[in-house]
DNA sequence: AATGAATGAGAATTCATTCAT
DNA sequence: AATGAATGAATTCTCATTCAT
């Protein structure tokens, strides 16, 4: 499922770099999302220019239109080869999991948080937010792939460890909230002012402070 | 939001006596900043066109270029006017406050959090994080006007509380950061999948629940 | 017929200069004219900006339009107030002229020259010749009020002067179109290149040598 | 000027099936360029819409914009293509030139009446007399390219005359002063009042009796 | 499959002119 | 007489998309 070019994998620098692939005849698409994201998530949704991501990916304007039938279809490849797979495997993890609550979480958050520091997908997320009200269409599909199963996948946490005892009965749906509201923030932070002013938020360190403070309100002593 | 004065709108016998417009004089600029607000908060700040704010303040594209030299000047005065005063009244506040540094949290915020129902202003600060790394000039000025005095606020709310001894000792950068973190997601989501799909957040709910969650973490017992 | 608020009359330095009138109830035309005649100088007509004459003209936008139907009876108010009366001047002086062609000649072209250097005036014939094709209405004005009267000028002095001997038997139409050209490229140069780039040329040298040359062609030995 | 070839204007059976343009590949920036100079000629710079340049090249806006970042450049490349060339071949000829000096100021000067009267290039120089005050970067652009070459060359073959004897000693700088402004002035009327009153100069005549002036004055006996 | 030339609707901004006050 | 607010046509430049080659 996961294609060999795709951004996220591994410890490579730096994906958008200029001429990381050789052409290979069947990994044009392949390539093309791969570009596009790195200028998704770079100018957002709108400020993208089709022609960027088609230089971004050597080759021409029209080539993109052989692969996509427009900006859209695009996107919509990004985060299925990208943003997708993620979530399938972290449901195969929580799926295969047999030891306590606190440790997925731990892991499940911890991960997250390596691959904001590596990689610039937490762009796509940060994008999704930026433009979902004037792309409803991109919005209603984003929230179908990505945000109600990654609900999904936190809900099943926190309910295995009310369930197992570790944690203190709990409003599940609010408590995964805080969780979604602290964790989008730094994504959105690294993506915007972050950018900007002088002020990066360190994720590993912030995402131990989150952690810590949850996990203090929610585990029975 | 939109005027019942100008342009007036018809009716009368004669189509060639009718005015083509009426004089507002001193009122424009406000007008115009009231309406920029609107289309602001629906649409962004880049996908606004200067003319729907026009139309928006019942008058012609030009007219806006007699009250602001261009979109970022508009935009500028949209928050001066609309976000500058609610810090400058919240600063006032902390001032005179008196009081426990708890009460003042739960003012703080709580009236933070009704604002965001009744209003839209909550779109601005969505608009600046999703477009601040588009726009450097006035991610900067919106840095410099309104982020970082608000970070102060909440910095010296947290200060006070330590010394007086109702907070434990406190990491105050991280407190303070989390605490942002779940108000600033509150406000995207509103402007962006809340208007999409079906999952308002109910403000005064969650905010009671992040108070309850942050003091439970803070305070002494 | 010369106003006494005309740019060109004396040795005043420059009637751009801020605030020269004080408002006088009558005089308001001519405030406009003078204003007129400084940024027409310096923009050309497409160029001008009648916001601009008014500014400098010290009243409002819609006060120009009391005054004049357009930009054109603006300009051409300018014309006639402030180069008409320089012919007439000199029409009158060739007729009451009694002593040698030559005089007559280095008289008209020496007090030219002076007149160069100390207002602006030349400003106007660049900008027609600049512009005349664009506006053909203005262009016919200026070349009956203006330019046939010149030529006419000019060959009245050449004709005199082969006339009563002192020349030798001339092609006063192609020596006087080659006198043109020179005193035409001087102004011209002044208002163009001679502000953009370092090589003002001095214009009575420039006159000096261009006399002393006409007249070694044309004087009888 | 105008192309042929596209776009291609119909009476093909089928509507929907005709192209609606052909591709001209490298053919294209040379049509811009030729249309452009004769808009530029015609209108001036300012003046000159992009649009009509399009038009008048048989493409739409757009296109301009894919050969020629913004007006400025399409300008600066109607000068490099079409007046630098005259001035390289110029430079060329002069250094080649064994005979006469006088030989090669007749040749130069009589070329350029010749090519007055058979294009409308003169119109370039005099647009950039009208409207280099209003235009610093493209005066300065010019005046590099075209006017300290073509002064250069002027000095060239006058300094020439003097040393070998055939003019007497000279000011050479207001000698080519002089010329220049004669062959200056020629060019300006033809795109001014030329084209508005019926008065029009003939360049060969006008030249001739300019070379005839000049040299009888700068000839030794 | 690939190209990249061409399109054209669209957005910001300017300014001569009009007109309510 | 004077103001200056308001208009709207006009112009430059952009970019998603189409299509001839």
């Amino acid at each position: 499922m996961k294609t060999d070019i795709s951004p996220i994998d591994s410890a490579s620098e730096d994906p958008c770099a200029k001429p990381r692939w050789e052409r290979r005849k069947g990994a044009r698409p392949q390539e093309l999302v791969a570009a596009a994201v790195c200028i998704f998530v770079e100018k957002g949704y709108a400020a993208t220019r089709l022609e960027d991501v088609a230089a971004a990916a050597g080759v021409s304007k029209g080539t993109v239109y052989l692969y996509f039938a427009n900006k859209q279809e695009l996107f919509e490849a990004v985060v299925r080869e990208n943003i997708v797979p993620i979530i399938d495997e972290a449901e195969e993890k929580i799926q295969h999991h047999t030891g306590p609550a606190v440790e997925l979480l731990q892991m499940f958050i911890g991960g997250w948080a390596e691959k904001l520091d590596s990689s610039h997908l937490s762009g796509i997320s940060k994008l999704m937010m930026a433009e979902a009200s004037n792309f409803p269409d991109i919005a209603a599909f984003y929230h179908q792939e990505v945000i109600s199963r990654c609900r999904h996948l936190l809900w099943q946490m926190l309910e295995r460890g009310v369930a197992s005892g570790e944690f203190r009965p709990l409003n599940i749906e609010k408590t995964a909230q805080l969780l979604v509201a602290q964790m989008m923030f730094l994504m959105m932070w690294k993506h915007s002012f972050g950018v900007c002013v002088q002020q990066p938020i360190d994720p590993v360190e912030y995402v131990g402070t989150m952690l810590e403070n949850t996990l203090s309100g929610i585990l029975k002593r």
